[in-house]
DNA sequence: TGGATTTCCTGTCCGC
DNA sequence: TGCGGACAGGAAATCC
């Protein structure tokens, strides 16, 4: 599941790989995935095919400037007047292929019982090939992800890019401005707040539970309930942790692959998210497991206050 | 306006 | 072996 360092990983390793290249060829084998245009996209997609002619006309010849970040949205910056938008949501992947790669078989999911295999796969919706003979393939097993492709003109009315809270390994992002949230939420579970992209972009269910309990606060907490210390200890283990996952070049507990289809390491890192029934790595307690509306969140009943 | 609920989607897992 | 149902979850839409 991508958030925040996950994304940040592909971002870096997009980046470095794609930038300076030319597009010769797009092939859309899900037109729902691909959408043109500012809008949000409806809640039942449907495959529009003189959107998706129109997507790849415009794709073609067209050069990589730079690939940047936004909370969870991928940037693809053309020299052209184009930005690609792409949201991996929970199972999307971009996987990078030289010419000379392209046989390679890879795990898609992050199992050591998966299958290897090769690219294309039945979930793989969009391949990009360049000018070298190099092809990125966007693979999403749920299709919740999409990729979205704006003018520079219509990129101020993307409406999921204006919705942000502050991106929280950025500067401005101070203990100051983390209280002002805090006071714009006092009945939130913590967890709920620091999920919540309008108010702190990019982090999602793994790393929220595990900021929880390096801030030794159960995610149920109002944040009301929380004293001085412990709403410092949440707002100190925000740039920590995600910080750490970006190091680790992301979690692959779920179907997180890197650009190459290896996989990130933080999973083994974590203290909480997935462990629920195993023993807490300091205390020894049993990790618990509550809900959340759809999401659940791991514990540990004694760290966690 | 905040908060809860539903929806999109498919693979995996569990019980029978 | 196969089937039904629960579950996983980011975020938009919808409802109260």
């Amino acid at each position: 599941m991508p958030e925040l360092p996950e994304v940040q990983t592909v971002v870096t390793e997009l980046n470095r790989k794609l930038s300076g290249k030319k597009i010769v060829e797009v092939s859309v084998r899900l037109p729902k995935i691909v959408a043109l245009g500012p809008g949000t996209l409806p809640p039942k997609r449907r495959a529009q095919v003189h959107k998706v002619i129109k997507f790849i006309k415009l794709l073609k010849g067209q050069k990589i400037k730079s690939v940047t970040r936004r909370a969870k949205i991928i940037i693809i910056d053309f020299y052209g007047p184009l930005s690609l938008l792409v949201h991996l949501k929970m199972t999307g992947q971009f996987i990078y292929f030289r010419k000379s790669q392209l046989q390679k078989r890879v795990r898609i999911l992050n199992k050591p019982t998966a299958p290897l295999l090769s690219l294309p796969t039945k979930y793989t919706h969009v391949i990009f090939t360049f000018t070298d003979g190099a092809k990125l393939f966007f693979n999403d097993t749920r299709q919740f992800g999409y990729l979205k492709l704006v003018s520079d003109a219509e990129l101020p009315h993307v409406r999921e890019l204006q919705e942000f809270g502050p991106e929280p390994l950025a500067r401005a992002f101070s203990s100051q401005v983390f209280e002002n949230i805090l006071k714009r939420r006092p009945n939130m579970p913590i967890k709920q707040l620091l999920v919540d992209q309008s108010l702190i972009a990019g982090i999602g269910n793994i790393y929220s539970d595990e900021i929880s309990f390096r801030a030794k606060v159960r995610p149920a907490r109002r944040v009301k309930t929380l004293n001085e210390k412990e709403r410092h200890a949440v707002f100190a283990a925000i740039p920590f942790i995600l910080k750490k996952g970006i190091a680790a070049k992301g979690s692959s507990v779920g179907d997180f692959v890197r650009t190459d289809g290896s996989w990130g390491t933080m999973g083994k890192y974590h203290y909480v998210y997935m462990r629920a029934g195993q023993p807490c790595k300091i205390c020894g307690t049993m990790i618990r497991s509550m809900k959340f509306g759809a999401r659940t969140s791991s514990f540990c009943p004694k760290c966690q206050k």
